[in-house]
DNA sequence: ATTCAGTGCAACCCTGGAGTTGCTCTTCTA
DNA sequence: TAGAAGAGCAACTCCAGGGTTGCACTGAAT
């Protein structure tokens, strides 16, 4: 899977969902557990949830009858670099463009 | 402005802004070229346009009567190399909660 | 001075998705 | 073997925001 950042960018955007996967950042919790401490109901958790596994920010255990979430942080810091190298890549290719139209003016 | 990510997630979220974002990552361009590239119209990608540049991922230039933008390529991976670093973070308190737990059991 | 290209503003429509409620199913535990 | 705690499913509400149309304003060019 070569980190296609849209659906990460979607994921990331909603506030509610960053919050709780800040949240999986410090230690790992089930839908249920983090319902306690957020405003929002378990089954909007659980949600998120799916969507922050299913774009591989979030990876999840079985644990008896409950299942425990953390935060991916490795995956995070791919998508980091892979961004870092596409803002990179702009800039060459941008500041290149403007030497040559200084050059011919 | 120590690079708050949210406001830079929702703007790169939606998928026109994004292509919008990497059209002019190749080179500038008004509201009015790009709009002659994409299927929206000139005002949907004008507010496009502001969003990006309220959170820095594209300046602008008054030239005569028209205004050139362009990605601004730094700021992007600015952007990265903060998310590389958050989740780098994660990945540090997640394995050291995770070698106690071990050690305890 | 008139026309045309580029921009700005305002009002409007409409869909995606965040959030809720209500119910069922499963799995520990007392 | 109840009962409670955790999870899953489905239907529903609601609104932020992406997109549109229409018109007014401004600077260039002929």
């Amino acid at each position: 899977m070569p980190t296609d950042l849209h659906p990460v960018f979607a994921a990331l955007a909603d506030d509610t969902r960053w919050r709780i996967l800040q949240r999986l950042g410090r230690s790992p919790d089930s839908a249920s557990g983090l319902a306690a401490e957020f405003t929002v109901s378990r089954q909007a958790i659980a949600k998120h949830l799916t969507v922050l596994e299913r774009c591989g920010l979030v990876t999840s255990e079985r644990v008896g009858r409950e299942i425990r979430f953390s935060a991916a942080g490795s995956r995070l810091s791919a998508v980091g670099r892979a961004i870092d190298a596409v803002g990179a890549g702009w800039e060459r290719r941008l500041s290149a463009i403007k030497e040559a139209a200084e050059r011919d003016q």
